[in-house]
RNA sequence: UCCUCAUUAGCUCAGUUGGUUAGAGCACCUGACUGUUAAUCAGGGGGUCCUAGGUUCAAGUCCUAGAUGAGGAGCCA
């Protein structure tokens, strides 16, 4: 038998055998019990249950016992069999436990009883054996599955985009250097300034904040392709919806307009969201249980109700016919606040908004200008209690149009050669948008903050572990 | 970065108007219990009341500064 032999504890309680012998390996949740038999509750990792170990305490005695503890890794070989207890439907007889590693009692810092969310992220290197980060780091996986899986399945190619980048032209947010340059002591020009041409890339370089510009150079040759990565903002946001290192994805499509980008990203939210109800039930009912009573209802709501469209002007409109004191004024041409999404979305409209047709002058240079001349064809996909989920256009196919654009908002377009040069040749219309993955986690676990579905969160002052 | 709030046992939290020796549950230790379900029951040990100043006869409690955390805002995904 090899280290490896085992059964996996989700597959025990779902189809194990009655009768046989079974091998399970984990680390103990809880042991009660009274002098002649121990309880052990067992977990994997596979499943949000636990499988029950029973243990004679004369055949393996209170002294060995007292080391199968809270945290303790053990193997367990024994009998699977029928549970007498009400709330599992099988059992281990143990006939041999051995113990992998032992957890000190005193020292330990889980226990069976609640800790605080902020306690679990001061030991991120032991949360994941919680109940609660278990369920949260199964359903990412999930979802970063399902994601591969609906594009995949819709003929869309995985573009690996650059992580180090030399543009900084997108203005997405400030940017982490990277430079093997000596910092205490880097080359000087002479008129005094650092010297880049002798770093690395011979260039200045930082880490990506979008993966677009270069996906859109994938979907005008692919079609449809997707991005999903790192992301790295260096802005100093402390806030429950931001982190400084997060996962996105980007799909990009030629031949798409907004009206094609919003069908997509629609039916992309939705599947998710099935998704996660198909296939995370245990996870999601715990969560529900735990931390977020409305979270399942709200699931079913988003999966099987049609969002809201309306246009930038739309909704100012109804936000300035509100009966509502705003902190920050409502007229148009104005950025919309968080106080203001809000309200279109949990108490105007109570489902998913995407808004569209933005003033140009509020959105990013690459956005597909309407013939009115101002607004650009930007879509928002606002959610309930997360905010912006999802931000894209139609970008802007046109040559003229987007230079003209580019020098208007002081882009510098010698860097830009290559973004310019796909509306020189064979420019197509094409659209996307960006997804934060860890914020459509936020929605589809019940957190309410970003920092706990993501495994080692990364935000201003905190890079441990 | 701005505003607000918080910090008391390993963890979660009480602590009245400033007044004797700072409490509870869980965890830990000792014991009881023939199948438990965050087992239960009895007993025990455990404190830099975030840090540094200050006010006062007297500070966990009031004041000032700082640290850390959280919520709201901005930036955005």
């Amino acid at each position: 038998m090899t280290l490896k032999s085992r059964s996996k504890i989700v597959d025990l309680l779902k189809g194990g055998v009655v009768g046989t012998e079974v091998t399970a390996k984990g680390w103990v949740r809880t042991r009660r019990g009274n002098k002649n038999v121990a309880f052990i509750a067992l977990n994997d990792g596979s499943t949000i249950h636990n499988i029950q170990v029973v243990a004679d305490v004369t055949t393996f005695g209170d002294d060995f016992l007292k080391d199968v503890n809270t945290g303790a890794c053990i193997m367990v070989v024994g009998q699977l069999v029928e549970s007498p207890g009400a709330q599992q439907p099988v059992e281990i007889q143990a006939k041999n436990i051995e113990i992998y590693g032992k957890a000190d009692a005193a020292t330990y810092p889980l226990q069976k009883k609640g800790h605080s969310l902020e306690f679990l992220r001061e030991i991120a290197h032991l949360r994941p054996r919680t109940n609660t980060f278990g369920a949260v780091l199964r359903i990412r996986h999930a979802m970063a599955y399902a994601i591969h899986k609906f594009y995949n399945d819709k003929g869309f190619f995985y573009l690996h985009t650059p992580i180090v980048t030399a543009s900084d032209a997108e203005g997405a947010g400030a940017m982490f250097r990277v430079t093997t340059l000596d910092i205490e002591n880097p080359p000087r020009s002479e008129d005094g300034k650092v010297n880049f041409t002798e770093d690395f890339f011979g260039k200045e370089t930082n880490l990506t904040v979008s993966g677009q510009l270069e996906g859109e150079l994938g979907a005008l040759a692919l079609s449809e392709i997707y991005t999903f990565g790192p992301t790295f903002r260096a802005e100093n946001s402390n806030t429950p919806r931001h982190l400084a290192e997060f996962w996105m994805i980007e799909p990009e499509m030629a031949f798409y307009d907004i009206e094609d980008n919003m069908d997509l990203a629609e039916e992309f939210l939705k599947y998710l969201t099935s998704y996660a109800l198909e296939h995370c039930k245990d996870d999601l009912e715990f969560l529900n249980k735990m931390w977020d009573k409305e979270l399942i209802e709200r699931l079913n709501f988003v999966a099987s109700n049609k969002f809201v469209r309306l246009t930038y002007t739309e909704a100012v409109d109804i936000l300035e016919k509100a009966d509502q004191k705003w902190e920050f004024p409502v007229f148009w041409g104005a950025d919309l606040q968080s106080e203001h999404e809000r309200y279109l979305v949990e108490k105007h409209f109570k489902k998913p908004v995407i808004l569209t047709n933005y003033p140009k002058d509020i959105k990013a240079f690459y956005m597909k200008q309407n013939d009115d001349g101002k607004t650009v064809r930007a879509m928002d996909v606002l959610f309930p209690k997360i905010g912006e989920i999802i931000g894209g256009s139609q970008r802007e196919e046109n040559l003229e149009a987007l230079t003209t654009r580019m020098a208007e908002m002081n882009i510098p377009q010698d860097e830009m050669w290559w973004y310019i040069d796909t509306r020189k040749f064979g420019s197509a219309p094409h659209s996307g948008f960006g997804l934060g993955f860890e914020r459509l986690l936020l929605f589809v676990t019940g957190m309410s903050n970003i920092r706990d579905v993501i495994p080692f969160p990364r935000t201003p002052n905190n890079c441990e572990f």
